[in-house]
DNA sequence: CAGTGAGCGAGCTTCCGCTTGACTT
């Protein structure tokens, strides 16, 4: 029987292709791409025609040379590599490189991995497309020649290792326009009103009912006016309005939705989505992760349509197919689901359980009915004011469809409040209990969280779904730096708070804490200069449109219209020509400002880029003369260079400090590369606890730390003969004994904390970590993990259930835990 | 764990998109 063997681009589709084609087929794997162009050298011939130069990438060739034996031995070759401009060009370069023909080798395409797709496919051979190769070789060699030629630029005018690109630059270039933004918002002050009305119930009962005012008030003296007109209004129901409102189910998931979702539900980061993704989809349980389709499969459509009626009934059933928005797509896959609807749970680890369960959900949730609400608004007039209108919303759930499943995650948190509605009838008057009106401020744009940029670079059609984790990776990577993601408290604002009730207004001032965020995506001061120089120079690369007018260029070659080469000497002549320009005439960029005079020293206070970072220098080398070095100290991670002043940096510079002595050695505060400390002699270094600040920091205090310091060095106990430290870790407080890290009970403070209790505390864990007992002649483990108590077994971890405590469990219940979840396996 | 930061200048860096391991902890 003559040898067949296909070829596709990942293992793990082949493992499942092979399954369906049978013994008729050998199915390889080229992982991916296989040549390209050189790495350490532009390698495109710009002289002539610009020819690329490709090599074998040297990690794959172990795959080639393994391919190239495959199709030695073989009859017929097949290529079944993705169907976009990526996979055509793949499948020519294994031509290429395996001495195919290219006329004549069958190439096959399939956007779904289901047996009648793949058997349809084989019974439809066509040929390569050569003019599809080509869209993507004019991909690639645009791509080479703006990104070498832009981070060439870079090294010679800002500094070396920078980097710039169509994707990277845009991605940079939004993160960078949203912090200015930031910078230059001044937030306005503003009064917002609400009221509490009593409503009679039929049972003599009282209900209250919260209305808002329908516009928001500019100053303390409207807010007061409103108020003191209330005192003798009377309040009516002006208008009861019901509405019918529909809410449809999300499309099933994509990379780039399910890396929003898995982030606002799960909290994760792009990347570490798709590592447990990649891992559910190796392990089979779900279809390719990078993808931008939509597509469902009939098969699949009809699994959850089976799922659907089992588990909810036919009323809940609403089959649909979705379009998928973007116009770059090149859906090649379908969307990403399950690849058995009837398993709700599937992956070992409780990273894959959860995203399996979120993929489960929203796949299943796409195919049931719509949710049927009713909105109410209630409209409340007051007599004394006609201007004012209150206004209370409620809405109410006449049939929950999909969201008996599935409730998408929202961006930001929902501010308004809906309440459910006493019985109300139009004119009915409304006694006031109680008017508040609270001083707020605006806010400004939120900064990108990893997610969100996602969202915002498919809009514009930037990137692909393979490369949205790894461009986000980079602008963060060390030799850059672009970009940081931060945790940041916000900074405390006091707000007036004016309350009528029973005819009197009381006022308060409250302080709350404005602009905390989470996981948030900061431009750094090399990012912000980086965006300016390209702007300036190279503003149609950065453009937010230039994507999509290159990917125009690239479809007209993908059809025929022109050939790739054209494209390219029209897009390079006048990139050559700004190039030239800009060498020659712009000038190294110094990240410099000039502050202003030191009132102590008469020294110049310089904001600059330094190698190491933004820093703020005392005194210039000219100042200061031959020898004479200026004093540094690096900006705190929330200034910046443009926007520093000379106080600030004065405070900057006011470090390190010296304290006086204490105990004949030396005490000085300074802020270091990990944060504030104290210094104590030559090597005793003490941090400040986390949020103190070290400007504040006066003899006392330090004496106090290091006092506490001294005491934390004696074993507090010992047990076993073993001594227990206590230690303070970035979790908090725990003890350390016999190398192991103890966490101490949330009820126990550090300051109360006895020798006793320290015993207690280690003699507990002990208790509840040594083996429970065996069980097939295997021994029972028992520990505390990251995410709670466990036991372990036969090298697999068990988690407890809620509530249950390790040293609580007995031997019986262990092996109940074993068996049961052992079963559902 | 707790430095550094200019000039001088050789030698290094870099893109986007398609795929997973082979290394550590």
């Amino acid at each position: 029987m003559a040898k067949k063997i296909m070829i596709v681009e990942s293992p793990a589709k082949a493992k499942t292709i092979k399954k369906y084609l049978g013994s008729d087929f050998e199915v390889k794997s080229s992982f991916g791409h296989i040549r390209d162009l050189k790495k350490n050298e532009l390698s495109v011939d710009i002289e002539h025609g610009f020819k690329p130069h490709y090599e074998i990438l040297p990690e794959k060739r172990k795959v080639v040379n393994e391919l190239k034996s495959a199709v030695k031995e073989a009859d017929e070759v097949w290529l079944a590599t993705d169907e976009d401009r990526e996979g055509e060009a793949i499948s020519w370069h294994l031509c290429e490189v395996l001495g195919l023909d290219i006329e004549r080798t069958p190439r096959i395409v399939f956007h779904e991995i289901t047996k009648s797709a793949i058997q349809k496919a084989v019974q439809q051979p066509r040929s390569i497309d050569m003019k599809l190769v080509d869209a993507q070789q004019a991909r690639r060699v645009l791509d080479r020649l703006v990104g070498y030629k832009l981070s060439e630029t870079l090294w010679r005018k800002i500094r070396g290792k920078l980097s710039a690109g169509r994707v990277q630059s845009v991605a940079l270039r939004l993160i960078v326009e949203r912090e200015r933004e930031i910078q230059q918002f001044q937030p306005k002050h503003y009064y917002k009103v609400d009221a509490l009305f009593e409503v009679e119930k039929g049972d003599g009962q009282k209900a209250l009912l919260k209305a808002v005012l329908d516009r928001r008030l500019d100053d303390r003296q409207g807010a007061m006016e409103l108020l003191q007109k209330a005192k003798n209004a009377l309040f009516h129901i002006k208008k009861i309005e019901k509405k019918p409102l529909t809410k449809k189910p999300p499309p099933p998931f994509i990379t780039s939705t399910l890396q929003q979702e898995a982030s606002r539900k799960l909290g994760f980061s792009v990347t570490r989505t798709m590592r447990v993704a990649q891992s559910l989809y190796e392990s089979g349980w779900i279809t390719y992760m990078r993808t931008d389709s939509v597509h469902l499969s009939d098969t699949a459509l009809q699994a959850i349509k089976d799922v659907v009626v089992d588990e909810f009934g036919e009323e809940y059933l609403q089959m649909r197919q979705y379009q998928t928005k973007s116009k770059m797509a090149q859906e090649a896959h379908e969307a990403i689901r399950p690849t058995y609807l009837d398993r709700k749970i599937a992956g070992n680890t409780q990273d894959e359980q959860r995203l399996y369960e979120l993929i489960w959900k929203r796949t299943v949730a796409s195919q049931m009915a719509d949710a049927q609400l009713e909105k109410t608004t209630v409209e409340i007039t007051m007599s004394t004011e006609p201007e004012a209108v209150f206004r209370a919303e409620a809405e109410v759930l006449r049939f929950d469809g999909f969201l008996r499943l599935y409730q998408a995650a929202s961006e930001e948190e929902e501010e308004s409040e809906k309440t459910v509605l006493p019985p109300l009838e139009v004119n009915q008057q409304l006694p006031l209990r109680e008017m508040t009106a609270l001083e707020r401020q605006t806010k400004p744009p939120a900064r990108y969280s990893e997610a969100s940029l996602v969202k915002k670079l498919e809009e514009l059609g930037i990137g692909r779904p393979s490369t949205y984790a790894p461009t986000i990776a980079k602008l963060m990577d060390k030799n850059r730096s672009y970009v940081v993601k931060e945790s940041r408290e916000g900074t405390p604002v006091q707000f007036e708070k004016l309350v009528l009730r029973d005819g009197e207004i009381e006022e308060t001032t409250i302080t709350e804490k404005v602009g905390s965020v989470r996981n948030r995506l900061f431009a750094t001061d090399i990012g912000m200069i980086v965006v300016d120089f390209l702007k300036e120079h190279f503003e149609e690369i950065v453009n937010y449109g230039f994507t999509a007018e290159v990917e125009e260029k690239f479809d007209e070659i993908a059809r025929g219209k022109i050939k790739w080469q054209e494209v390219i000497e029209t897009f390079y002549g006048p990139f050559q020509k700004t190039l030239e320009r800009t060498l020659k005439e712009a000038g190294r960029i110094k990240a410099e400002r000039v502050l202003g005079k030191d009132p102590n020293t008469g020294l110049t206070v310089v904001a600059k880029l330094t190698r190491v970072g933004p820093a703020v220098q005392l005194g210039t080398f000219e100042e200061l003369g031959e020898g004479q070095k200026p004093r540094f100290a690096n900006l705190k991670p929330d200034q910046s260079l443009e926007t520093i002043t000379l106080e600030e940096a004065l405070q900057l510079l006011s470090l390190p400090k010296y304290l006086g002595e204490f105990q004949g050695k030396d005490v000085v505060v300074n802020r270091g590369r990990y944060g504030p400390y104290i210094q104590w002699g030559k090597d005793t270094y003490i941090s400040l606890p986390k949020g103190e600040d070290p400007y504040q920091v006066d003899r006392d205090r330090a004496l106090e730390l290091i006092g506490e310091y001294l005491r934390l060095q004696q074993p507090i106990a010992s047990y076993r003969d073993k001594p227990i430290f206590v230690m303070k870790g970035r979790y908090g407080p725990y003890l350390k004994w016999d190398n192991k890290n103890i966490k101490l009970p949330k009820d126990i403070s550090i300051d109360q904390l006895t020798a006793e209790v320290a015993v207690g505390v280690v003699d507990d864990y002990v208790q509840s970590t040594e083996p429970l007992g065996e069980y097939e002649g295997k021994p029972i483990e028992r520990g505390i993990g990251r995410y709670g108590p466990y036991i372990k077994w036969n090298n697999r971890f068990y988690s407890l259930p809620k509530g249950r405590k390790l040293s609580e469990l007995t031997l019986e219940e262990a092996i109940e835990l074993i068996q049961r979840k052992t079963a559902k396996e």
